[in-house]
DNA sequence: CTCAGATTCGCAAACGTTTGCGACACTTGG
DNA sequence: CCAAGTGTCGCAAACGTTTGCGAATCTGAG
């Protein structure tokens, strides 16, 4: 239905390769032929069949994005960063969603590779066998991991930089006075998390007056920091400040705290991690080291495209994003907290 | 790099034409032959090139959706009810954000014609030019318009039933006891709000006892929300009910009602509407209108589907979709509240 | 005027499929 | 044994581009 190039072709008299030539580069074609060509072409309202280009050229400029799942607003950030990145260079990007699920996740990436995608970033690749995560390096198609730490695989990453994340937090912390410092986390064999809290635990350690926190490790999801926070605060009522692993646990926290009480920042002072956009209407506003989700699909793209553009050399990029604290109103100056603590508890390691 | 159609044929000794009804249809190829083509197919690891069959078939097998921003957790979860639609009837989907530009608008859709997209959703059209709108009309491509009401238009449209969503949320307030109640809603022009105005007031006013609520527009996010609470506040203290044109605007007058010490739903009741995921984790968990999000984009995909399957009859089709009515805990029973009122306020019209 | 070089453009192959049509062999009913 | 039908498969065109190569024309210096 649409006009084809032949059609161009003939209306303006020269043949369907001038056509090509005339409206890509323009070439080795005569400005006024050209002219013309580009006249014609508007008043057909000709638009060139990508699919077509596509077959003889190899590429088809679309971009594959796979994450768990778009609703999560970690993801929806990602996706608006690597969709703005993919358009610019002109690129389209479609979307899938694994829902962690490591066939699904395959099945995506064949039904991506099926159409020749010029790239993928998926955000987990860990629960994949050995045997797809070759076959998945052996597909001749760069691919970025997202929010996965460098690795000496095949894969480019994309991470935020973690641990001084959590380094940050705990000298925010430390800066206001606190003493009695608490981090609720998720499993150990989280890669982020456990580096986030490294970098928490090391920056208080490292301090001139080193505190040892409680570090408590559960599920990281909303009923996960409630039920940590429970069980923080029963054992130790005196704790003044919470590191939580991310934003949603940390909505977990205030959960608990409001249910016995304790307000935020007066009795208690809480930081979390993400910044996810509901961390600034939530109540009170959550103080929180901002990661560069938005940024982190853009660089993912970037790394993308610049592996498409040269074939040959094809070797993985890692980039570490950087991370800053986000002042709000969740966390509150201890300038007593030491007072009224006994002497004995503080040097308690 | 990857296998083609030719080595399969000339590995398994046959013709090409033969390796594509077995590996298809399979109709009209020996069961023999066809095993073994398969077998060799396998052995390979041969893809077929879906761009190279696009161009034949006419049909790209993806489905455009356009939103204004993927960030918005409502769109959020419209895409990914289009996505698992799609995929079970084996498209994908590209993703575009057009931030309610119009122009970013039309290039997408262009955009996505060159790769002759199977079909079109996108959440506004309301700010195109007629010439643009009557372009996308003939473009040839279906097209789905997402939270619009049903039109002469030529597109389909899949919606909310909104005007039943006011009712609904009207008839709760009133089986609670309230007879103070307001509407806080967005502009005028908002054909979703007016809708929702429109159910909620009728319903008020066709009740055994009829109330005539407080209607107040203003901007629909979380500033507008409390703005018009805090004007609401100041000229009917009365009040015992508030409903809420969308959840963001009830999360601003939640804000608005704590500053002034009002505490919900003990001082005021508080309903929503849209049950954007953190309506729950907020506080109070937000009574609010559930829409229907995900099956908006199913329903959506669904509709181009049909649409794409036969291109004969190209008659739009336009679905509503019932809302329901999500029960937590930001209204409360007010059974003195008509006691406390002097009578003459209460027939005042 | 001539001829080399540059400019402009057409021809045709190629990308990897699908599919209508015809060729051929095999079955089957008369 | 023959004709018609059926099943199986190959041939080649088509989808709409891009691009290497060569032909034709033009330019300008000698």
């Amino acid at each position: 239905m649409p006009a084809t190039i032949k059609d161009v072709a003939r209306e303006s008299g020269v043949n369907i390769s001038t056509v090509s030539r005339a409206l890509n580069h323009g070439y080795g074609v005569n400005d006024q032929t050209r002219e013309h060509v580009i006249a014609v072409a508007a008043r057909l309202n000709y638009r060139p069949n990508r699919i077509a280009r596509g077959l003889v050229t190899g590429r088809s400029h679309s971009l594959g994005l796979i994450v768990s799942d778009i609703r999560n607003p970690f993801f929806a950030e990602v996706a608006r960063g690597a969709e703005d990145a993919a358009r610019t260079g002109n690129c389209d990007l479609v979307l899938c969603n694994s829902d962690l699920d490591a066939d699904k996740q395959m099945q995506y990436v064949q039904s991506l590779l099926e159409k020749r995608i010029d790239g993928i970033m998926m955000n987990s690749v860990s629960m994949l066998s050995r045997e797809q995560q070759t076959q998945l390096a052996g597909s001749g198609v760069p691919i970025v991991l997202l929010n996965r730490p460098a690795s000496n695989h095949t894969f480019s990453t994309v991470c935020a930089d973690n641990e001084s994340g959590g380094a940050l937090a705990a000298r925010y912390l430390l800066g206001l006075g606190h003493r009695r410092i608490a981090h609720l986390t998720g499993p150990r064999q989280h890669g982020n998390l456990s580096d986030r809290a490294r970098g928490f635990v090391r920056a208080l350690q490292s301090a001139e007056n080193p505190v040892q926190p409680i570090v408590l490790h559960g599920k990281f999801n909303f009923d996960g920091g409630a039920e940590l926070a429970r069980k923080l605060l029963d054992a130790h009522p005196d704790v003044t400040a919470i590191f939580a692993a991310n934003d949603v646990m940390a909505f977990g926290v205030v959960q608990a705290a409001l249910d016995r009480g304790l307000r935020i920042p007066e009795d208690l002072s809480l930081i979390g991690f993400d910044n996810i956009e509901f961390s600034v209407v939530v109540h009170p506003p959550l103080t929180t080291i901002h990661q560069p989700k938005y940024e982190m699909g853009s660089a993912a793209v970037d790394i993308l495209l610049r592996l498409a553009r040269d074939k040959s050399k094809q070797i993985p990029e890692h980039r570490r994003l950087g991370v800053e604290l986000v002042e709000r109103q969740s966390c509150q100056q201890r300038n007593s907290g030491e007072l009224r603590l006994p002497r004995g508890r503080q040097s308690h390691r």
